[in-house]
DNA sequence: ATCGATATCGCAAACGTTTGCATCAAGCAA
DNA sequence: TTGCTTGATGCAAACGTTTGCGATATCGAT
């Protein structure tokens, strides 16, 4: 941060004015060849580099997007942010992370606080507590480019990456039908989280698709391994009428696996369970985790190209898109 | 980005002067009282927020950190950039993160990038490739605030947060020896990370300690699960004269355990394996992986809160600090 | 009435750039 | 010589702030 060259020392120790200096160094035509070679060598020499800060001012565009996610601890959210920084960094964008902590108000901080930074997009997915989303529409609708990834929001219209959720859950219950499952239980997210819902949809088409009933009683709200471990009891209670179970994701699809295994049940003969996310663990538990595939690497980079496309078409001509990424089940052992 | 209100908007609403709106916004004493709340009574209805690039230029100070990052996608990585960004978001800062994914090239690159964004200082932890730290000693010696955490280098002198690696090989051998076993093979990281040769220091020295010889082919350089598939033929043919491993990392330990199951090795009864690291991972392999704690988080944290000592300290008065965490065995039912 | 103190406020420079416009000299045609 | 074009460069405003200093008005004290 201190004696950093600046435009204005070249020009005084060059004896031309700061004007020459800045044209020169970006092949200006008004510039002379020798004058240009003389500058940008004399830059080039002193190790000269242009303040960024300063820039993104006078232009009005700091190349900077900002990102808020839940939880950066999350073998799904990280594979998101490092395809996000991968593809931004090679467009020359920066990447301004915060973390809502599945904090609504922590997040709605730093939405405020990104846009201060006067970042020039925002990629957002959703606490699992947010229920307002006044700010989000007011800073869409103010013009601020968004991305809404996997933790989405159907009131707020614009660009946004997910994946068929209610498709990933159909996949995985119509697997375990196959299977001979007929009385699937389904660890559901919270009603209000829409990848649970769609996930929750999923199970219930399915179990339709095949004349199955749906009994309110096996869709349980458990989306956490400290979850099962809590409804320990409960979850006992229910297991001799299940034979088959549809977990919201990965962690809790384990942690069950594990307290089913203390029990004495015997996976997949006894009970058979499908996961969703297939993170590092899915291979690692006994019987590897049957789930469904999620490409967040993926799911990050689409996020960052729709953004750029949008930051890249000055007028909001094109209309708001919506990338849908198909599930995949990856078959193992454990259903 | 569009039509932001800025000072001189709120200035001309109200017919007075930009000095004037500016001190009455941070409560200057020479603002009378009823000018005071008039301005901000007005900025609030308008919803005027400073701009922080502006800002950051006049006073030469960006509240912002940028962070380098071998890998965002590994647990520990992504525990560290949690805990810096809790506290940093408590005291103000931002982060801008870069991952260098393990390529020098990348990483100098993200270094350049950082100091052109003007942060106020970076956090980092070196890439598996790095072996020429010019840029980061130049960097140092222009009085740019570092600090360096986990893959340190010793070479060049600024904070540093650590984990007592030596101490921590040390004890997952010891108690590997103290179980019992004498012929330990030791799954490395390449030697010229410190962190591996550190790890592997400790291992030779618990062997020491407990006069065991110390052989080289027992030191196998093997630190991904990759690698341990790779090389699988080669363990086979090690294992006969092993009782016990100790892998420099829980994934290449996991990985070690699985096809030495596949083997009908039974674990920890035939050969125990410590792991190091303590991941998610850990309680899911069967069996639990024994295996020397690294707390992420709270060297995040540490980290940020020896940076932000510094940037609060405008006179380099305070000599280099190397922050060390011990190492805690988690002893379960690998070893 | 004069003076100094005090309270309020505005001017303008500065942070490091970019860029429209003016300036100036040289060259050339008439 | 005059006038016009062309090439090369500099001036100054602008981006949105902060801040030292000067300006003005008010007021009590002498």
């Amino acid at each position: 941060m201190k004696n950093k060259v600046t435009i204005k020392d070249i020009a005084k120790a060059l004896g031309v004015s700061i004007s020459t200096v800045s044209r020169a160094l970006k092949d200006h035509p008004d510039i002379s060849e020798s004058t240009k070679t003389l500058i940008k060598n004399f830059a080039q020499e002193i190790n000269y580099r242009p303040n960024v800060l300063a820039l993104s001012l006078r232009q009005q565009k700091s190349h900077t997007i900002g990102l808020i996610i839940p939880e950066i601890v999350h073998h799904f959210f990280s594979s998101v942010i490092s395809g996000m920084e991968d593809l931004s960094y090679r467009e020359g964008y920066n990447i301004i992370i915060c973390q809502s902590t599945e904090n609504q108000f922590r997040e709605a901080a730093a939405l405020q606080t990104l846009i201060d930074h006067r970042v020039d997009g925002i990629l957002i997915s959703l606490s699992k507590s947010t229920q307002n989303f006044s700010q989000f529409k007011k800073a869409i609708e103010e013009g601020f480019p968004m991305v809404f990834f996997d933790r989405i929001c159907e009131s707020v219209e614009t660009d946004r990456v997910i994946m068929d959720d209610t498709e990933g859950g159909r996949l995985a219950t119509e697997y375990l039908i196959d299977k001979g499952c007929s009385n699937i239980l389904h660890l559901a997210a919270s009603s209000h989280l829409l990848i649970g819902r769609y996930r929750r949809d999923g199970y219930i088409q399915a179990l339709k698709d095949h004349h199955l009933p749906i009994k309110e009683e096996l869709i349980l709200k458990c989306d956490t391994q400290e979850e099962v471990l809590t409804l320990q009891n409960h979850l006992y209670e229910l297991l001799p009428q299940i034979d088959g179970v549809f977990a919201v994701n990965d962690s809790t699809a384990i942690a069950l696996i594990q307290i089913l295994k203390k029990k004495g049940y015997r996976i997949p003969q006894d009970i058979r369970v499908v996961g969703f996310g297939d993170g590092p663990n899915a291979t690692i538990v006994e019987p590897a985790l049957t789930t469904i595939e999620q490409k967040g690497y993926d799911m990050g980079r689409e996020s960052v190209r729709l953004l750029l496309q949008r930051l890249n078409n000055p007028s909001a001509s094109i209309s708001y898109q919506t990338r849908v990424f198909p599930p995949t089940l990856k078959i193992r052992e454990s259903a």
